[in-house]
DNA sequence: TATTGTTATACTCTATAACTATA
DNA sequence: TATAGTTATAGAGTATAACAATA
């Protein structure tokens, strides 16, 4: 049996890979908004698909509950997010985007289309495929 | 332009996956043996190449000295690892597996190989290169 | 002056338990 | 009793600056 070799195992160069994207994704919404990874998540979930509850983002984004507590709270506080009780389950709050939130969302929302353009472009289109497909498989 | 997904996010993707399978092998070297991520890579580097310096770990496993330094430190409490002060520079030392340090590092090499193969089951040979190929070419 | 390695510190991220208010 | 959301806490990971000892 070959030498194993570190350069070679899944884990490791998934962590390596993934380090560094968000690393590099993360300069868009840390720099520009002082934003942290999940309240980019919300913001995009939000603004992608509109108003929605705590409860309909933790599924979507297979997010914790805490953490969506936390990053709506710092949303709220930048003014990027308002909330709203439901007044049929008062324990629900109705969350969406502000003016400046869906501001900052369509420009998110382009920065992270570049980056995907040109991350698709240092590989043929059947690579990209084959890669995105098997990420998504590994997330299952 | 087609509405943007963040299921098709490459950071997103790269992201859930890298922490779905660390999560795994976690358990490998964590619960059986105590140890951290960086850990079990420097238990890795001395079991696969011998002794070195922290100096060699750091560009060898793209590590920043302190993460290692501290590392060691907890792989000698653990008596998995022994220092030797170099004579010709002491400001170096040489940094080996101890007996104790090299059982455990021959069976989380075998897990680790274990978790690759069971891994590349899940494609073909052709996707699992592919995905290879990309994942290194992304931490270069 | 530069390098090897250590220590201190702060921030980010993950995970879980305990809690409140409401259903 | 169960659910929506909050707060507290600990552990793990990342990043940087300052430092001691040595070259």
């Amino acid at each position: 049996m070959p030498g194993f070799e570190l350069e070679n195992f899944i884990p490791y160069l998934l962590n390596r890979a993934a380090e560094k994207s968000s690393r590099e994704f993360q300069a868009v919404y840390k720099q520009e908004y002082g934003m942290l990874r999940t309240e980019w998540r919300i913001v995009f979930h939000l603004g992608r698909y509109g108003e929605m509850t705590a409860r309909e983002i933790c599924s979507r984004g297979a997010l914790h509950k805490t953490k969506v507590s936390r990053a709506v709270s710092a949303l709220e506080e930048k003014r990027f997010l308002a909330r709203k009780r439901s007044e049929t389950d008062r324990r629900e709050e109705y969350l969406s985007l502000t003016r400046q939130g869906k501001s900052v969302f369509r420009k998110l929302e382009n920065s992270a289309r570049e980056y995907q353009e040109r991350f698709a472009g240092n590989f043929t289109q059947d690579e990209f495929r084959i890669l995105t497909n098997a990420l998504k498989k590994l997330t299952e």
